[in-house]
DNA sequence: TCGCCTTATGAAAACGTTTGCAGAAATATT
DNA sequence: AATATTTCTGCAAACGTTTTCATAAGGCGA
């Protein structure tokens, strides 16, 4: 009761409009198709505003409408650089279109996730965009029946249960092995990323030990390590293996985060890059050139895919009629810099 | 018209009432005050919310309630892992208290941030927070005028016109310097970030400027350069200036970014670090450690700022009356590292 | 001067919840 | 058995917009 009272504090449209000497109606309308308001109306209006320093409420109008101008962005984590560029390109692109982003981030756990989604749907967003192809059934469920337009960015594959935008994770991990073999490589050690949450990991992974039997090369267990995606962890690891008497010529890492791991490690036990042990990445974060050696990775775009991502959400809300399932599949590309070389 | 036919699709709180034969004010109690409705109601409701897969609709709640339950954060960059921790930090203490997170990014740009302000404030957030001391006097107007609760993270000084949580970074820039100076370096070059937006990076300038005229050391205007926050570009500037004949004897960098790109510039050049070079950060970002050498740097505690931030702000929220000015001071510590050595 | 457009406005009904109030049913108290 | 309490429920009025529909006022040609 009280509360309620004395929350009045805030102007509202009708405040306004009391102020203004006009309609509520026409307060709505001189936000929202100012040309078919009066000039003297425009005017009181203005100074209306301006005096009440009046915000207008987009719940309400949300409410009124049915769509909120918000968008949700489902990422694994925040923590690291990983998705910082897919974020800030998805928000630009966002705001470009007059919409506001709600992101939330569920630690590569996908049960988590699934709650997150439906909270966003809670929030009534416009559309959601998350990170992989891999998800609870609960959350392509809650996703299908609500008939809210969502995509899957990062990883592509063909024919998903959603508009699906990324690279092809598969070919990203052929890509970085293959570059290895070439260079005639065959004692490779692979750290990957814990796949079980993490279809981007998981494909490749495949991608690595497929290219790998392709060509005929065994790959024993105790050269396939699961490391996380930190460069302190990632770093005691490689520490570790390098200072086996049985080094691998090269080490093949699940992401860049790790790949600068791998690197210090070898630094620190003074193992001469290239010379002695090849490296590679995949990502090409920021940074991962100014190394010394230049991190060799695979580059994903992940500032295009990010941008792509947002414009197909936002053409999915604005001609919800066009069934098209949108599939954009960008190439990732091998960027060779200094810290792989011939065996 | 008939997109408001249409959409009729997505079920409301009275498609459920109707199914399970109860009011909706009965339902709504079912999900506020489970305890206060019947065995029975309780059962079939829960029946009709799975058969109809009826989700609340939040933006009508908030609209009845004023109040969202989001919280803005507006950051000056996403791109960067300099705000990655704080985030996640921020995001992470806000969900454990029923709370989402609306995020935005200004590009370090605070006209841009008032604009963004006003549009979390249009979608009624709960609550915002803003990196930083300095910001447009339409923001601050704008967020006293509505009585939003509000902080200044990261940044802290006493006094503000806001609860401000935070390190002083004056403290931090003097830290970093008093360190290069007791270790006898008198030629040090300053990379400082661009102060105009950023008072993180003016306060960090003060702070070493200061230290410096305090010791009696002068700093020659061909020592103080203008640094972007990028790996890439600060590299390069690193190396333009360790390539000229009177090289310095240390480098004060103004974050750990830059002093990345500082230390690749060195081992670049074959200069040895620290023995021909000293070089210093700020920030203790993740892989800072890991680095080889180990970048010697002041730690800033994120995680604890964004958690602290928002645990205030939900405090704020909770008890209006409570008219404490929140001011929290976090400590600052310089962390040794390789880095750093006597001149 | 009369009707006919055009333009600008207002009244009122949504949008999907929550909640104060009051009453009905069930249970406890005497 | 009658009354007092408790427990549960429904009605209806908000919350702050947008939008349809109707109408009033003004401009125009005949």
């Amino acid at each position: 009761m009280s509360r309620k009272l004395l929350r009045k504090s805030v102007p509202g449209i009708v405040d306004v409009a009391r102020q203004a000497k006009v309609s509520p109606a026409t307060v709505s309308r001189f936000f929202n198709q100012p040309d078919i308001v009066s000039y003297d109306a425009r005017k009181r209006i203005e100074a209306a505003v301006q005096a009440l320093g009046y915000v207008p409420n987009a719940t309400a109008r949300s409410l009124n409408r049915g769509a909120t101008g918000t968008i949700g962005l489902i990422v694994p984590t925040l923590d690291n650089a990983i998705f910082a560029e897919l974020t800030q390109a998805f928000s630009t692109a966002l705001s470009r279109n007059v919409r506001t982003m709600l992101m939330a981030a569920h630690g590569y756990d996908l049960a988590r996730e699934a709650v997150l989604v439906e909270s966003l749907i809670e929030h009534r967003v416009d559309a959601l965009a998350l990170v992989g192809i891999k998800h609870e059934d609960a959350t392509f469920e809650l996703v299908n029946r609500r008939g809210v337009p969502a995509i899957l960015v990062w990883n592509f594959r063909q024919r998903q249960l959603l508009p699906c935008v990324g690279v092809d994770n598969r070919e990203v991990g052929r890509l970085a092995t293959e570059h290895l073999l070439d260079l005639g490589h065959r004692d490779i050690l692979f750290l990957f990323a814990e796949p079980r949450m993490n279809d981007r990991a998981a494909d490749r992974r495949m991608g690595a030990l497929t290219a790998m039997s392709e060509r005929g090369v065994k790959v024993p267990a105790e050269r396939r390590i699961v490391c996380p995606y930190d460069v302190d962890a990632a770093k005691a690891i490689a520490v570790e293996a390098l200072k086996a008497r049985n080094r691998p010529t090269a080490i093949f890492s699940g992401n860049d985060v790790i790949a600068l791991g791998v690197l210090f490690a070898a630094i620190s036990l003074n193992i001469k890059i290239p010379q002695e042990l090849s490296i590679i990445g995949i990502g090409d974060f920021r940074g991962s050139a100014a190394v010394e050696p230049g991190l060799t990775t695979v580059r994903i775009p992940s500032r295009r895919i990010g941008q792509r991502a947002a414009e197909i959400l936002v053409e999915m809300i604005e001609w919800p009629s066009s069934n098209a399932l949108y599939e954009e599949r960008f190439d990732a590309e091998l960027v060779e810099r200094g810290s792989t070389g011939p065996v």
